[in-house]
RNA sequence: GGGCCUGUAGCUCAGGUGGUUAGAGCGCUACACUGAUAAUGUAGAGGUCCGUGGUUCGAGUCCACGCAGGCCCA
């Protein structure tokens, strides 16, 4: 005979360990996906972590998110092939290896091969890989661990090649220019990273100039003229007056106060109109300077006077038009469209004018706001007719900027030698000397700032337009925003604020990184630019080689296993169309493009498995963190939208972070970083992943706090594993085995119809939830079925019935009902407990065997039983537990124990539905809490105390202002008013001289009181408590009370619950001894008692107190009989 | 500086479409229960719903401006 496992207490981790095992032997994850052959496909994707680093806490969190909707899914019936994958290229693994090896990217290509370096690189990548396919499989995340792509794959990397060809096909992927630090005397471009470096910014004096930028008269500027011909200029500083030649606009802040000032520049003396921020006026006026008259002002005199004359926001100077400030170079399209004002989100007040100079070509954020307000740079066309910046890249100005051609930009770039000629000026200070004479200088002056240098020549570096090649993704913006619409994300905001306001102000897509271990560009070009070819295949690269060798440019074919990283693919020279050798690009492509393509290249599409690809794409389904909403989200989004105009995922989750429990950031340096082993190691998975899930919503940041997940453990996994135990306990004493068929609802209680009611209801609001994506919604309910419901009301209920007599259809009935509770709750609970939901489910089935599937993550999901749901019941229910829960608080005041049964409770009812719904769950209360008899009053008597209170909703609309005056009315209103408004049906109150008619619908009439009568009364239920005890009544709770201390002696005891006994007792307490007597045989039923017998002298009994009262009892076990 | 998120009891969190007495769990205190027992029940204490204005008969909820924390971007 097969037994239900019975537990002393659970060990959360070793269940782990436990299905682990259970799993790996049983290759159940391969089976839940060879299962489902045939069935719909549902898509995830993986987003690939970078193995060079260890997991921590916050993994376990996205890896749980990913895994419940697969698993649901596959539940739902679903084929859910889930691929893992790694991200294997890019900076940081570049910065490991360099640290590794103690070098810097000078090194590499002279003190170390490029081979050599990729080599290491491709080493230190998979370096923790261990680590993580050890933690993914702790946690149960199911994904394909074995067959995993890699960045770094040949075909993965051939795949990537085919969509940059595609784009190239698509007119989508053209040579441009960033905007990026550069160092001059380095002659080379700067990383961020580099930039980084310590001892990178260094405190420098520069000449910084505020310059005046002549307004022109146009309809947008009008408001700035109070006279025709006023000189209104708008002031602009900067640190760079080299970058003024190639000024293109002028920035200002949308919400920053403008004023408009009347005064006379310092350097020319005449009169003119300057426009600043409001905030900064004391910066260049002083107060004392504002009392003097403008017309008494004399050329040359040391106050300045100045007049406020005007007042407007950075908004209203939108779009105004100025005069070029140094005309060196100039064309038809600036002339167009540059030379005006627009909307810079980075102006601030802190600085300067609160108007900010913007070159183009000279900085980061002049770059990207005249790239979105479509201003042209200042550039002029060299000797091959490319276009290049007013400073070449020595910097130096060019020839076209004739007064200063050929002059270093920025003084430190002199040799030293000419620095110390005491005649020398920089060109900064050339340049401010010009503009003080031309009437273009309101104030010229030292200024100290930091700024950055160049780690290798310690001198300052430009910022500068250096080539790069970009994926033209403005061109598809429109579409980009309209399929980002149809994605159902979550949370909402984070798709349509975080990455709908991304795509909005959408740049192209700069792919060029100036790296080693990436994949690289697939673009050759000849020296004269004028041909240029894109690879999209290993296959292509290799014809496109067997006709350089042809054409003598290459000694031999391209080699099998031809690796496409870098240095190999520099090395390979192809011949264009017209003859002439062409060269690789040597940039790498940006990392986040190779992660953004594993939609095709996990399936090293188009080359291979085109079938897999085409029924798995796109993803019904990701989820990563919110701060890849520009990464990966992005780059997923804008390959699959510009190549395969469709969404690439249709439902995300963005997670938040897991921060540590005071909510600060965890990092390894602070070390508040949980370790995710030491965590699964103490409280399991299971409960891990439920605190994780339940606690708050995956999009929130989580507190993560260990204490949380032991409330977890205690609250919901201790008390579920305590349902199953009880149930374990009595089910296999009575050979319960669910081998009988399920028996007839008729056949059923109350409490068993309610509890599958709420099951049913349980079960709809879960598959809800997890259809929507909701998984915390999903967690929270399963648990409070679980311990309210179930635990809480139905077992506690029909303990008895488990544990009292013999075996028969309304025990049947009860272990059936609990049964199906615990079993559904294993389903239920599954995705997101994958671990103990297995463990039930086996425990369970391994008796019945009722269900057929090996693994609760076979079956499917539960099918809701529509007619099984019955909401009017759920209804009486909750009234019964009121009605009891206002009992017991009863009792308690009046400090009756629940075990001395009483008389009566009287319950007012204002409707025979009321007292139908009442008299249906009567037994329920009864038996909760002890009572005989539950007697109904009705209204008739009139002794009822009500109580009325009016309803806002229905009298808001109806009266508006006049509530104030009608709201005490109604609450004063006396019993007999109330009385003859239940039987009119209305009521007529005066309001400030005017007569209103209330409606019963107007109020809200409830029984408060009853008077003589104990009574407590909470949600329009009122009960009241008969306390009187008559001697029955008494000897029943005495009785109550032997058989409580009978089953604390057989504890004492150690006896089984199986164990019958014979009493013996005696007692000199006359009450005691009828209540004995007249309570003989439920005594003896509930002790499993054979005899009980008076006996005077008891030398061996134990004295017991029973209220003040002793008794003595012996207690004789019977050797068991078969 | 910009975008987005969060702010409710000591802690973790709920609070469609505005409705007057703001809830739950944990923790705390007291009592009860005692064959689910490292469980359970009942009651109590605990709140300027981040602040300030506004809309409204009525605001935790709607609007505006702030403050604090966080993420991304600059």
């Amino acid at each position: 005979m097969v037994k239900f496992r019975e537990y002393k207490q659970i060990n959360y981790p070793e269940v782990g360990k436990e299905i682990r095992a259970f799993w790996e032997n049983n290759n159940i994850f391969s089976k839940t996906i060879t299962e489902r052959s045939g069935e719909p496909s549902f898509t995830f994707f993986e987003g690939p972590p970078s193995a060079n680093g260890t997991p921590g806490i916050h993994h376990v969190m996205a890896r749980a998110v990913k895994d419940i909707f697969c698993r649901y899914k596959t539940q739902k019936g679903f084929q859910v092939k889930r691929k893992g994958g790694w991200d294997t290229h890019g900076l940081p693994v570049e910065l490991q290896v360099e640290k590794e090896l103690g070098i810097t990217k000078d090194y590499i290509g002279k003190k170390i091969s490029i081979a050599d370096y990729n080599k290491k690189c491709k080493e230190a990548v998979m370096k923790f890989k261990g680590k993580w396919d050890e933690l993914t499989r702790q946690i149960g995340y199911w994904v394909d661990l074995e067959n995993p792509y890699m960045t770094f794959d040949a075909h993965y990397m051939e795949s990537v090649w085919h969509l940059l060809k595609k784009l190239h096909e698509k007119n989508l992927l053209y040579k441009g220019y960033t905007v990026q630090p550069f160092s001059p005397a380095a002659g080379t471009g700067l990383s961020s990273h580099e930039l980084n470096q310590p001892g990178t910014y260094q405190n420098i004096k520069d000449t910084s100039v505020v310059a005046q930028f002549k307004v022109k008269p146009t309809q947008q500027s009008a408001f700035l003229f109070d006279q025709e011909e006023e000189d209104v200029r708008i002031l602009a500083w900067t640190t760079t007056p080299w970058t003024l030649p190639s000024n293109c606009a002028l920035a200002v802040g949308d919400k920053i106060h403008y004023v408009k000032i009347s005064t006379f520049n310092p350097y020319t003396y005449q009169p003119v109109s300057v426009i600043l921020a409001r905030e900064l006026i004391n910066k260049y006026f002083t107060e004392k300077a504002n009392q003097i008259v403008l017309s008494d002002y004399q050329a040359g005199d040391k106050l300045i006077p100045w007049k406020l004359l005007n007042s407007f926001t950075g908004k209203d100077l939108l779009e105004i038009r100025y005069e070029q400030l140094m005309p060196y170079v100039t064309n038809d399209k600036l002339n167009e469209k540059g030379f005006r004002v627009i909307s810079g989100d980075f102006v601030s007040t802190e600085d300067g004018t609160g108007v900010v100079h913007t070159a183009s070509v000279f900085g980061a954020d002049d770059f990207r706001i005249s790239q979105q307000n479509n201003v042209p740079a200042v550039m002029v066309l060299d000797d091959q007719g490319l276009e290049v910046p007013l400073v070449d890249r020595k910097g130096c100005f060019v020839k076209e900027v004739t007064d200063f051609a050929g002059k270093y930009v920025r003084e430190e770039y002199y040799p030293e030698s000419v620095r110390q000629d005491p005649n020398f000026k920089p060109t900064d200070v050339l340049i401010a000397i010009k503009l003080k004479e031309e009437n273009l200088a309101f104030k010229v002056e030292k200024y100290e700032h930091s700024y950055p240098h160049c780690w290798r020549t310690d001198k300052p570096i430009l910022y500068y337009p250096l080539d790069s090649w970009f994926i033209k993704t403005t061109a598809l913006k429109d579409r980009l925003v309209a399929l980002n619409n149809t994605i159902n994300w979550k949370p909402k905001s984070t798709g349509a604020g975080r990455f709908g306001n991304w795509l909005e102000n959408l740049v192209d897509w700069n792919l060029s990184r100036s790296r080693y271990w990436g994949t690289p560009l697939p673009i050759w070009v000849t020296v004269d630019k004028s041909e240029k070819k894109c690879i999209g295949s290993i296959a292509e690269l290799r014809t496109e080689v067997d006709q350089a060798v042809a054409a003598g440019l290459m000694s031999e074919s391209l080699p099998e296993n031809f690796d496409l990283h870098r240095p190999f693919v520099d090395d390979v020279i192809l011949v264009s169309p017209k003859g002439q050798p062409m060269h690789r690009e040597p940039d790498l492509i940006d990392v986040w493009f190779d992660s953004g393509a594993m939609p095709y290249a996990q399936w090293h599409y188009p080359f291979e498995n085109q079938d897999l690809f085409n029924s798995n794409y796109p993803a019904d389904f990701i989820a990563e963190g919110v701060d890849q909403t520009r990464g990966w989200f992005f780059t997923l989004h804008a390959i699959s939208c510009l190549l395969f105009d469709t969404v690439a995922f249709k439902n995300v989750i963005a997670n938040g972070l897991v921060l540590d429990k005071n909510g600060n950031k965890m990092s390894k340096r602070l070390g508040n970083a949980v370790n995710p082993f030491d965590v699964i190691e103490q409280y399991g998975p299971d409960a891990t992943r439920w605190y994780m899930i339940s606690n708050a919503n995956p999009w929130d940041n989580l507190k993560f706090d260990a204490n949380g997940i032991l409330d977890v453990q205690r609250k919901f996994f201790g008390t579920l594993s305590n349902t199953y135990s009880f149930f374990a306990l009595y089910a296999n004493l009575d050979a319960f085995n669910f081998k009988n068929k399920a028996i007839a609802a008729t056949e059923k209680t109350e409490s068993d119809l309610w509890i599958i009611s709420r099951l049913n209801s349980i079960v709809r609001e879960v598959d809800q939830y997890y259809d929507d994506y909701e998984p915390t919604k999903a967690a929270r309910a399963i648990q409070s079925f679980t311990v309210n419901d179930l635990s809480n009301w139905y077992v506690r209920l029909n303990r008895k019935r488990f544990w009292i007599g013999d075996y028969n259809q309304n025990k049947e009935v009860a272990y059936q009902t609990l049964y199906t509770c615990l079993h559904t709750i294993a389903q239920l609970m599954a995705p997101v407990a994958p671990f103990y939901a297995e463990k039930l489910f086996l425990d369970l089935n391994s008796v019945t065997k009722l269900s057929s599937d090996d693994s609760v993550h076979l079956a499917h999901f539960p099918v809701i039983n529509e007619e099984a749901i019955d909401t009017e019941l759920e209804a009486r229910m909750r009234l019964a537990q009121l009605a009891s829960s206002l009992v017991h608080s009863l009792r308690k005041k009046q400090k009756i124990k629940v075990r001395q049964p009483l008389r009566k409770i009287l319950i007012p009812v204002l409707n025979e539905d009321e007292k139908n719904r009442l008299k249906k769950v009567e037994e329920l209360i009864i038996n909760e809490t002890n009572v005989k008899t539950i007697d109904y009053l009705d209204d008739d008597a009139g002794i009822l105390i009500k109580k009325i209170k009016p309803n806002f909703r229905t009298l808001g609309v109806k009266f508006g202002a006049q509530l104030k005056a009608i709201t005490p009315k109604i609450n004063s209103l006396i019993q007999t008013d109330i009385a003859q408004f239940e039987n009119d049906g209305f009521f007529n109150i005066e309001i400030e001289g005017e007569m209103i008619e209330l409606l019963l619908t107007d109020v809200e009439i409830s029984s408060q009181d009853i008077p003589g009568w104990l009574v407590a009364s909470m949600d329009g239920l009122t009960v009241a408590l008969d306390i009187n005890l008559s001697d029955g009544l008494k000897k029943e709770g005495l009785s109550r009370d032997i058989v409580n201390r009978i089953q604390n002696l057989r504890k004492d005891q150690n006896l089984e619950v199986q164990d019958k006994i014979d009493i013996l007792y005696s007692t000199h307490d006359k009450l005691i001894k009828e209540a004995m007597e007249v309570h003989q045989q439920s005594i003896q039923q509930e002790t499993q008692t054979k005899t009980i017998l008076f006996n005077a002298d008891l030398p061996n009994g134990i004295s017991l107190d029973i209220d003040g009262a002793e008794i003595i009892i012996q207690l004789n076990l019977i050797s068991y009989e078969k």
